[in-house]
DNA sequence: ATGATGGTTCGTTACGCAACGAAGCATCCG
DNA sequence: CGGATGCTTCGTTGCGTAACGAACCATCAT
């Protein structure tokens, strides 16, 4: 009963998903697939098991790079190694979800929320990152870069319209400028309850963390999801044409 | 020590990635990407474990929906539940592959084999594919669909030229056109060792087997490789400009 | 029929590993 | 210098499950 000789990728594809198919494990990554950090206590509370067991699952992820550490102090931060981990995340989530039978999960109120709008690795995502991705092609803000398409540039316009607004984008316009491209400022991201592409990239980051400086969005304190605030009901319902119709910041 | 309420997609979630995690249904979901179908007891054999154990692996699979199973005779043939699946497959193996360390991987004959050229889910990928991508787009046989972008069609000329070449598109065609644009012929994978997107979809596939029909391209026996024949060679090589130009089947 | 092949079910064994508490190091804070 | 907090290491317990062989159905061949 001899296999067929292994290729040397199989074992490790296989211990990385076992990695992740442990209910703590896949509890803690899918917390960490906001984008944020998390101390080792908080991602234990938040599983629901002692410190001391997440810290072996901590070890293991980071023996495995699904995750990678940054001391601080007292405090070991913890975060996703990289956008590749948390696209595997997600596209596995979508295997979660797409199964027929049992889809009346999207009619609980909170699967409803997620749906409506969450983060993923640090920009959003949802029905709200999917509208945010056309608004921002139909205003001519971004347009497909041309060297590799599935990523995208600043137009003149948007790089006006976002100073405009008060979004600082002169650090990410050099980052993409000095590195010769190999910096992805914007690119598509395949969204797992919508099927479709949202926005993913440093400046869909730096997006979110200006709708949630300007008070727009809030995060949900238990989940990935976001809220839409009244104050940012305005700008954000629909196709977004306050945002960017150039009316600037006074509606 | 009471966790955060789940939602309710978790618990599935670790469980698919649990079932993807286990040496032997790893090895037998990397050998079903390739998109065809195998026997309970040629997959046990390609795995080294008995029929019983490869069996109950099978079953768990099934389950999860990860794979499913057409009855023919006596026979059962195992092939990949969708494309969601493969594509998760993919992710992960992408993970398995961006470990910094240890990477003189891709220097070992096989995988620089399977780097060249290689099946993924019925389609080709590695650098031929993406060489291909890059033709097919560069000669106008196919152009981006207004609708939802990372997804194409073929143009008119691209048509007429595969109709030449001997490669019926008619049902492609018909069926791409009847269920209002839900059947996408044509759309982009991202690829886990060019770290490009290569052609995926009904056409791209379609292709594929023309390619093996014509004895261009051969399947390796144990692993989703593909080799170039000498006869293929002229064709597909550099930039396929000798297919692309229309100078039909004489060369 | 009879045997051969493909596949699943059953019962057993054995190993891996997730969880906990307690103890041990660090770091910050008076 | 305590005394707290954050986190890891250690040792133990217990459950889950992957593997096998043997027996059991199904289909095909003759």
């Amino acid at each position: 009963m001899k296999p067929v000789p292994t290729l040397a990728a199989e074992p490790r594809f296989a211990r990385i998903a076992a990695t992740i198919g442990d209910a703590t494990r896949a509890r803690t990554l899918s917390r960490l697939l906001d984008g944020r950090h998390y101390t080792a206590t908080e991602l234990a509370r938040h599983a629901g098991v002692t410190a001391a067991t997440m810290s072996a699952h901590l070890k293991l992820m980071l023996d495995e790079h699904l995750i990678k550490v940054r001391a601080q102090g007292r405090h070991r931060y913890f975060t996703l190694a990289d956008g590749n981990v948390a696209h595997a995340l997600e596209a596995l989530l979508r295997v979660a979800d797409s199964v027929p039978a049992e889809s009346a999960r999207w009619q609980r109120p909170q699967m409803h929320a997620l749906r409506h709008a969450r983060t993923c690795y640090g920009h959003m995502a949802g029905a709200l990152g999917v509208r945010l991705r056309d608004a921002l092609l139909a205003c001519l803000w971004v347009e497909p870069a041309e060297t590799s398409h599935a990523q995208y540039r600043l137009t003149a316009k948007g790089i006006d319209s976002l100073v405009k607004l008060g979004v600082d984008v002169s650090a990410l316009i050099a980052a993409s400028n000095m590195r010769g491209q190999s910096r992805r400022m914007l690119y598509d991201c395949m969204d797992w309850s919508e099927r479709r592409d949202h926005f993913a990239g440093p400046l869909a980051i730096k997006l979110l963390e200006f709708f949630i400086a300007q008070n727009w969005l809030q995060r949900d304190k238990d989940s990935r999801g976001l809220v839409v605030t009244t104050a940012g009901a305005p700008w954000l319902k629909g196709d977004m044409q306050h945002l960017f119709a150039g009316d600037g910041r006074k509606l």
